[in-house]
Formats: structure tokens, sequence, C-alpha cells
DNA sequence: ATGAGTGCAAAGGCTTTGCATTAGG
DNA sequence: CCTAATGCAAAGCCTTTGCACTCAT
């Protein structure tokens, strides 16, 4: 279901963007590419406020517009992880299949790929139990929540000083 | 994990919602109850415009004031699913474990519980590959991805109007 | 009476849109 | 040349916040 796709080189990355985008009537323009490029090399979805960092020789409105575009194409997708601002990466077919690993206290995000016997079970294997709810499966988005090294230090450290207020 | 917490009746929400607020020093107001109320009568995560129109004689000031606050309780969440607007349900011990099921198309969204076999696989199974990683397993979120019958039957339709084109 | 909770309205922040300018085909 | 893409600024929309009022303790 993933294989061969899962091992994109930079190159071909564009060459399927430029298409997409071909597909829908729209130019591969170089704010287009530099956006792709960002979200190529990024190991995590990206919030806008990093994007616009990251390219800060793009104005907001491009880069929201020129998302919205890569979106439509089915270049990027808009990814929401602990529930604040909206975070962008590259579709699944471009960066590969993979989930999140989620700190639910500080919001990092960590891609992970995980075991076949779990994909397959969740692809496959779930396509009869949604069957019944009247839906043809397509994919599946997993979030592995938990807490980072750095975070549980902090939390120990704070039941250290307070005792059990607050 | 879950079990008997899964069967909560009506009224121990209740109960439990008040235990939680008083816990932080909050009261169960009526317009707290009401959004548990209309929360726990749901069949899926709500966003906030569907809240404010099923509980109508709440300003929404108050339904995000007090949202805000069941949260912080620990007595609702925040979801995100489709990637517009925050919805929120249940905390997960008083809803019970569940997953959604997300229409790719329009976004509608459909509680779903998942085979044992496949919540022991994404909770124990999972431990030591976030643990590689530097993290504390605590949960995980899984959203099956499809598209529902009417969407299916929409699209459907439009092959036939259009060719190909668009 | 005192503080929490409420409601209205205004402010805030992220995102979208209008319009004139620039650039690619 | 003509249309797409860009950049700036203004507008929009969801969400948060300030403040006065009401209710419960």
């Amino acid at each position: 279901m993933s294989g061969d796709l899962d091992r994109r080189n930079a190159s071909s990355v564009h060459d399927i963007a430029s298409e997409r985008l071909e597909a829908i009537d729209q130019r591969y323009s170089p704010g287009r590419r530099r956006l792709v490029d960002v979200l190529a090399n990024a190991s995590h979805p990206l919030v806008t406020t990093e994007i616009t960092s990251a390219t800060d020789e793009l104005p907001q409105s491009s880069v929201y517009r020129n998302l919205s575009i890569l979106e439509e194409a089915g270049v990027v997708v808009k990814v929401l992880t602990t529930g604040e601002r909206a975070a962008f990466e590259l579709a699944e077919d471009l960066k590969g299949h993979h989930h999140h690993l989620v700190c639910v206290d500080c919001g990092r995000v960590i891609d992970v790929d995980l075991p076949d016997q779990v994909e397959n079970l969740l692809s496959d294997g779930m396509s009869s139990l949604v069957a019944a709810r009247g839906f043809t499966l397509i994919g599946h988005r997993l979030d592995l929540m938990g807490r980072c090294d750095q975070c549980s230090r902090s939390r120990r450290e704070e039941s250290f000083s307070t005792s059990s207020v607050k």
C-alpha cells in the first residue's frame, strides 16, 4: 500500500508537485516550490508561523494562499495535532505514510513509522467495520499520545518543589 | 484500561463533572451542566456552532468560557477532525474510549468502537516503540478516514455529468 | 454582602480576500 | 500582451477578554 512510494527523492517530490498543480491548471511557481521544499525537509508538520519564519521572504498572504492551492492540488495536507493552530505537511504519497507521536504537554510532534502488522490491521482489517457504518475506508490517521522526556522531567521537578498544590 | 468506565450512565456523568469542577474550585453551574448534557447526548464531537445552536439560550462567550473551564477540569476535550473549527466532546473516561470515522469529503464524524485486539495493539503494543523515541505512551488517537455513502453517491453523479473535466 | 457565573460588546489573532503590481508563457 | 502569481493592506471569522449585572452562598 505504500512501499516504493515511501522513498521519494527530492527531485521527484518537485516533479509530482508540478504535475499535480498542472492538473488543476496551476503553475509551480517559485513561491510554491519554496513551500514544498520547506515541508519536504521538515521532520514534523509545520504550523504557519514556522513556515513563514522559515521562508521569511514570502509574505503571509502568499504562504496561506499557496498552501491552500497546494492542498487543493493534493500536494500538502492540513493536519491538526494538539488543538491550536493548523499545521501542514506533504501529502501522504509524497512524504510516505507515517504517523505522529505527540507530546500532550508541549505539543511537540515527531513523525513515526509503525510496524507493517499494525498498518495492515488498520487498513485492511478495518474496512468491514467502517462498511457497516456506510463508509468506504480510504485511510487512517493515528497519533500516539505521550509525554516527551523533557516534559516528564519538568513534571518531576514540579512535584519536588510543590507538594500537591495547584 | 477502560472496562467499567465505558458505561457511565447519565447521572454519573454529571456527578463526575461536578466532582472534577470542585477539584479545581469551580461550580457545576446550570450553564456548565447544560453543556455537559449536550455533549453527553451527541454521537460525535460538536463544533462550537453546533453547541451554540443546540443551547441557544447560552451566549457564545459563556459557551467558550465554560467549555474552557470544563476542559481544564478534565470533563471535556478539544478534538480536531477535518481541519476547520475546533470540536468538543466529553473526556475519554466519561464518554468511554472510542475513535472517529471521518468522511474526507463532507467532514462528517461518527464515533466508532474498535475490536479489543486493535486497542491492545495500539496501547500495550506501541509503548516500546515510543519509548525508543524518548516518549512515555499515554494513549492514542485514531481516526478512520473514508467516504460516507452520501458523498460516494454524489461523487458518482458528478462522474456522470462531467466526463473528466475540472 | 461577597465572590462566582453570566451576558453583552469590544478586542485579539489567525486566516482570507481585494486590488494594484510584477512576472511567466 | 494576457493571465497567473505576488505583496500589501484591509476585511472576516472564530475566539478571548473586560466589565457590569445577577445569583448563590
